[in-house]
Parts: structure tokens; sequence; C-alpha cells
DNA sequence: GCCGTTTTCGGCCCGACTGTTTTCAGTCG
């Protein structure tokens, strides 16, 4: 069992035990042990296995025992015990917005509402607006969630939702009286599914008029909230924005508020506490004075709680406080310290951009180099290339380096990693590269056994310089295909391959959390934008902040290599 | 249930908004 399967019961008994009316703080202990097994970049059972897991914040003996028992039984008795009590539909109820857990008590007792279809049937009928404490609004708010969620199942894709907050912004920022306007919430600090847009807005006037204009806007299609500091509303393609106004000097403690994560503030606040200072979304203030300490930027809100400055990436609610706390932060790359990207497609197969566009465009974004990498033949229909086609490109993209001033353009290649782990093209081809990117585009099903052979066979051609998006999971789509993580990690680790962090909107692949993983194997990362057009050669963007959030540095990426160096690691 | 730079007992983040209420519980982030 993975680290994820034990950290999804331990929430499932944190969940369960809302509903039954448990004290909170016990619920709190099982979200925080789950969470904290959840962020571990070191399984768990082999924590397990060197000593005792109850050293790990947030894990007791009871959660200890708890986990202990899932992995010598395959059963948690605190689960399962509340399973036969409640019911497991009721975990669906939970993602109801406007359904929290006393509701979902006072539904399953008094109409023995366990599911949605149940919910939906009880709404229909007008049953639920009978109950103490809900009425018509309600029932009616119940019915719409209950639409929206079959409609679109939840959280949306971090390219496709950053992209709809900036439109937002945009437009926003053009009202008279914003000050200062920026996107927070869960797109800022990376994560790769959105919930919900958040945007802060500071202001030293009235907030009706930027209200006014929010709720105007083309995009929104209901409002949900309208209050004096906060309006909600609903796109009309379903995602849910949130609009807060503050004050001028308040904008930094805001910003910060509204960037969460919820985890993050918890302890922070509890650290405020401890200091005889308060926490809110308008500033740090002294618990005995009321005067404010801080509010106007997110530095000095750490700083006054003497931390170093946690950037949005890493503010997860794991460790990151006791870090900063001993100047103990990783300090993360930036996207100036991406010199070269080291995966793009041109007209020669699917790409839409010839080889002196991209280089152009690759220029003005103030990269040293890149590399161009072409399909092999096995992706025939983005037209790869046959070892006669690829001879030839390879010599184009070293006639276009002569020619394009300012960039190096190292010739490369993108070679299928066939169903037996060999590669898609001549290897006295590959050998003239100076960057091969493998990748696996095809026979997604193998079992583990024979994915994991696949790759390493193909790692031990010592012909690869990276894996391209090596788990294979399309992000809002299918999973990664199954491999033994440990074996690969190792072989590339043995090899010196990297591993890819592919930017593409699509992907995200690694993620944050396998970044990590490789990172702490030992296995160097290298970002790649899998561009397709000149346009997608900014997706770089999606790569360094997944880096960001696996705690990456510099030294951690090829990337910040220079074009030589590139070149050398294949010599 | 977990934790300890006042603590092995006594705490555990903080505020906005809604709907159903005559002063507040529930939910959300």
């Amino acid at each position: 069992m993975d680290n994820k399967e034990y950290a999804r019961i331990l929430k499932e008994i944190a969940i369960l035990r809302q509903i039954r009316g448990d004290n909170v703080f016990k619920i709190r202990a099982y979200e925080n042990g789950s969470r904290a097994i959840e962020n571990l970049t070191e399984s768990i059972e082999d924590l397990m296995d060197e000593g005792d897991i109850t050293k790990l914040d947030g894990v007791g003996k009871s959660i200890a025992r708890e986990v202990k028992a899932l992995r010598e039984n395959g059963v948690s008795p605190a689960h399962n015990e509340l399973l036969e009590e409640l019911d497991p539909g009721l975990l669906e109820l939970i993602r109801i917005q406007g359904l929290g857990p006393k509701r979902i008590k006072l539904l399953y007792d008094e109409l023995g509402i366990s599911n949605p279809e149940a919910l939906r049937k009880a709404a229909e009928a007008g049953q639920i607006a009978e109950l103490e404490g809900m009425g018509e609004k309600t029932q009616e708010k119940i019915l719409q969630e209950l639409d929206r969620l079959a409609e679109s199942g939840g959280r949306t894709p971090l390219p496709a939702a950053r992209a709809m907050a900036y439109a937002i912004k945009d437009q926003l920022e053009q009202v008279e009286g914003v000050q200062q306007i920026q996107v927070a919430g869960s797109i800022r600090r990376g994560r790769e599914t959105i919930g919900d847009i958040d945007i802060v807005v500071s202001t030293g006037g009235d907030h009706d008029p930027i209200f006014d204009a929010f709720v105007s806007l083309p995009e929104v299609g209901e409002v949900l909230v309208r209050g004096n500091t906060k309006t909600s509303a609903r796109l009309r393609n379903g995602i849910q924005v949130d609009v807060r106004i503050v004050e001028t000097d308040q904008f930094g403690a805001a910003l910060h508020y509204f960037t969460g994560s919820k985890e993050h503030h918890i302890k922070l606040r509890t650290r405020a506490k401890k200091m005889g200072l308060k926490i809110n979304e308008y500033g740090v203030v002294a618990r005995e004075t009321g005067e404010t300490v801080a509010s106007k930027t997110e530095e000095e809100l750490y700083e006054v709680l003497k931390l170093d400055f946690i950037p949005p990436e890493l503010r997860q609610g794991g460790d990151e406080i006791d870090r900063a706390e001993r100047h103990e932060l990783p300090d993360l790359l930036t996207a100036e310290d991406v010199r070269g990207d080291i995966h793009m497609h041109t007209t020669e197969t699917d790409g839409r951009n010839s080889i002196e566009e991209m280089a152009e465009k690759a220029r003005e974004m103030g990269y040293d180099y890149i590399a161009i990498t072409d399909h092999s033949q096995a992706v025939a229909i983005a037209n790869g290339m046959t070892p006669d086609r690829f001879k030839a490109h390879i010599d184009r993209i070293r006639e276009a380096d002569k020619n394009v001033d300012g960039i190096t353009l190292l010739p490369g290649i993108e070679v299928d990693i066939l169903k037996d782990g060999s590669l898609d093209m001549d290897h006295e081809l590959l050998k003239e590269c100076d960057w091969v990117v493998g990748s696996v585009h095809n026979n997604f099903n193998l079992s583990s056994e024979e994915m994991t052979h696949r790759l390493v066979t193909a790692i031990e051609t010592g012909l690869l310089s990276c894996i391209g998006h090596p788990t294979g999971r399309v992000l809002g789509g299918r999973d990664g295909y199954a491999f033994d993580t440990e074996t690969v990690l190792q072989k590339a680790a043995d090899y010196g391959v990297a591993l890819e962090i592919n930017g593409s909107t699509g992907r995200l692949d690694l993620n944050a959390e396998w970044a990590a993983k490789a990172k702490a194997r030992g296995v160097k990362l290298v970002l790649g934008s899998d561009a397709h057009s000149t346009r997608g050669l900014e997706d770089i963007f999606f790569a360094v902040q997944q880096a960001r959030r696996a705690g990456l540095t510099k030294s951690d990426v090829l990337n910040s290599l220079s074009a030589t160096q590139m070149a050398e690691l294949r010599s």
C-alpha cells in the first residue's frame, strides 16, 4: 500500500468522526496525521521498518496503531467501526458545497439519507425544507450543487484555472479604485488541480463599484455571495471565483490569508498565539494592545513571526514553518535560473512553428539554448521521423544554429521507448545528438513488471539524456502507467539519466510529489515545456512551479547549466 | 488525538456570510 492510501483512510476517519459529532480536535488530529503521511517523500512502510513512526509530527500512538493494523490486516479498526456505525455513502455527501457534518448528520438521522441519489430524491420531494434549521433556499441550493457536481465532478486542472483567473484579474485591474490585485489561493501555491479561484484586491475607496464590475463580467454566471468585503460568483463554466477587498495597507495580510493553505494558517496562527500575536486577514495584531504589527506585505508578516519568508509553493502545512525558523528552507529554483528548454517540437513532426521561429521566441524569453526534439516514427499520428528524415533534420538544426544569433540550438529528439524497452531510432544517430528525451507513448497497459523492465532497458542503453513525462499521467485524465518506482529511480540515478518535469498544460508530469521523491533518491531533474508552438514555450512556467513545490533548487535541475555543459553531459 | 522555550494536563486559528433565526448555528476558506 502506498502513502496515499494510508492518508486516504485516515482522512476518511476524520470525515466520518465529524459526521458522528466527535471532538473537533480529535478530528483535526486525524487530518494532521493523514497529511503528515501524504507529505512524506519516503514510504511510510519503510519508515515503519526503520523504527518508530510516532516520531513524525502529527502521528501519535493511536494513529500509529491504525496504520500498523492497516498494513498487517488491510483494515483499520477505527475506520471499520465508523463504517459499520455510519454509511460509506456519507463520504460523498461531504463534497457537496453547503453541506457540512452537522447537516449531513441531520439528513442521515431524520431522513435516512446516505448518498447523493437519496439526497436528490428527498430534495425534489420537498422533504429537506421541512427539517429544523433548513429551508426552501437551502433545499434549492442542494439541488443546484448536485447538478453541478454531476456535470463537472469537482476540481479543474491548474493551467486551465490559472488562465481563467488571470483573464478575470486583467479585467478587474482596469476598474477605477483598484490599487493592488493578485490571484491567490491554490493557483498561487501551484496545486495541480484547483477547487476555486481566489482574487485579492486592495482599494482606498468604495468596494461596491469593484464588486459591481466583477459580477457584470461576461464570464460570470451566477452570484453566490455578496457582502461588503467578499463576493463569490460561479462562472458560466462552473468554476467559483471569490473576490476579497481590503484596505491598501492590509493587502499583504489579505494576500497571505487568501493564499493559504488552511493547514499552513493553522500552524502559523498557533505560533503567533504563543508569541502573544493574532493573525487574521487584516494583519498581525498584538493581543494585549490591539496594535497592528504587520499588514502591508507578506515579508513583514513572516518577519514579525521571526521566520524566514516562506514562498507560496511551500505553504503546504508540513514542516515548512520549523524549517523557516531554523533558516533551512531551500533556495527555490526561479524562472531566471532556467537557461534553456530541452523539449519541443517543430513543423518537422507535429509542431506548428519552424526551428527558427522556436529559436527566436526562446531567445526573446532570455534562454541561452534550446534542444529541438521532434518525434520518432513510432508516433505515426504526430508524423514521427524515420532515421533518414531525422538525419536530415539534425543537419537543418545545425544549419539553423549557425544562422540564428544569440542562442544555441542543440540537435535532439524525443525518441519512443518501444514496448520491449528498445529505442525507436538508430543508435548511431542518437549518439550524434546533444539531447535525447526518451518517452513512452503507447502500450500503457503493461503489467508493472513489464513497464519497469521497459523503462530500465531504455535507461540501460546509455543513450538517453532524460525520460520525458515519466509517469505518463494526463492531468484530470488517465492515471500514470504502473511501474516499480524504486527500481526505476535507482536505475536513473545509476546511469545519470534525468527525469523530466514536463510543463505542458495537459500533463505536469512529473508532479511535485514525484519530483521530490526523485530528488531524495539522488536523481537529477530537468524541465521541459514540450512546446508544440512558440506559445507553448511559456508552459515552462508550470514546470518551474512544480519544481518549487517539490523544494528543488537551482542545483537540482539541469536547466541551470550552460549549453556547453548540457552537451558535455553526453560525452 | 497530539503536543510541550510557561504545560505530561490543558489547551488546540480566525473571521465573513447565509439562512433561518429573533441572537446564532453552520459552512467556508
